[in-house]
DNA sequence: TGGATATTTAAGTGATGACTTAAATAAGAG
DNA sequence: CTCTTATTTAAGTCATCACTTAAATATCCA
C-alpha cells in the first residue's frame, strides 16, 4: 500500500528524541502552537521549527492559522497507518510459524534445524 | 518504560528502506545469512553488514553462528515492544477526546475552539 | 503607521549516516 | 598448510541532519 520510501520517512521523522516528545505531547495536550511546543526544550525556536517541517512532511501533524500563530495537530490518521506496518510484519512472521508447525507436525523425518546458537 | 532515547534509536533504524526491506524479509521467509540478505540488494556486502549492525544495536535482529555464516533473526519482541507506543499515544490521543467531549456535553456555554482553519 | 509577537528563511557549522574499496579475520574443505 | 567462502574492520568520501544566529515575513494592537 504505502510505498516503502514514504514508509521510511516517516519512521525517520520518529527517529529523533525531540521530536518523539513533540509527538506525545500532541497527543495527550492537544493543538498547540510553536511557541507552546518549544518551551519545554533547551533549543532554539528556528530548531524547533523545523523538527515540525519534517514531522509535517512525514505527515504526522497538519498545521492550521489562527491571526500570527500556527497551531500544530497530531494526525492521528498516519499515526495508524504507520502503525499497520507492525501488524502487516508480525502476521507475515506467524504465518512463517504457522507454516513450520505443519511442516514439523507430518509423519515425516524432522528437517533437523540450521541456524543454530541462536543465544550467545 | 523504554526510555525515549531508545524507542527513537528504534525508530532511527526502521527509518531507511534497506533496513525495512531487510525486516520484511526476515519476517515472511525466516532467518537468513548476510550474502542471502545482501542478493537482492544493489549495495555491496560490507554495506549490508553495516545495516544488519544498526538493526542488532537497535534490537530488531539478533546473530547467530553456524559455522563461518552468522544467520539473522528478526526479534519480534522488540517489534512489538516498539509497536506499543503507537498505541500509547493512540491512548493518550483518545484520552483527550473523551474529556473534550464530557466538557461539550456540559450544559455550560461551548468553550469556542481556538485553532481555526485546519484544512488548508 | 509603528511596534510587539509568532513564525519562518537564510546561511553556516560540526556530527552523523550511507555508502565505497581494500584489507583483515574466521572457519570449512582438500 | 593453503584455498575458498563468509563476514567484518578500516579508512575515506559525499550527503544529510540537528543545531546555531541573524534577518525576513506575517499578523495583531494601539
Amino acid at each position: 500500500m504505502t510505498p516503502t520510501s514514504a514508509l521510511s520517512e516517516t519512521f525517520a521523522a520518529l527517529g529523533d528524541p525531540t521530536r518523539l516528545a513533540i509527538l506525545g505531547r500532541l497527543a495527550s495536550e492537544g493543538d498547540m502552537t510553536v511557541q507552546e511546543i518549544a518551551r519545554p526544550f533547551a533549543m532554539s525556536l528556528p530548531a524547533v521549527s523545523q523538527h515540525l517541517k519534517v514531522l509535517e512532511r512525514a505527515g504526522l501533524i497538519s498545521r492550521g492559522r489562527d491571526g500570527q500563530k500556527r497551531p500544530c495537530r497530531l494526525e492521528a490518521a498516519r499515526l495508524a497507518e504507520t502503525a499497520l506496518w507492525f501488524d502487516h510484519t508480525r502476521a507475515a512472521w506467524e504465518r512463517r510459524f504457522d507454516r513450520l508447525e505443519r511442516f514439523l507436525a507430518a509423519p515425516q523425518s524432522p528437517p533437523a534445524s540450521k541456524g543454530e546458537d541462536h543465544e550467545p
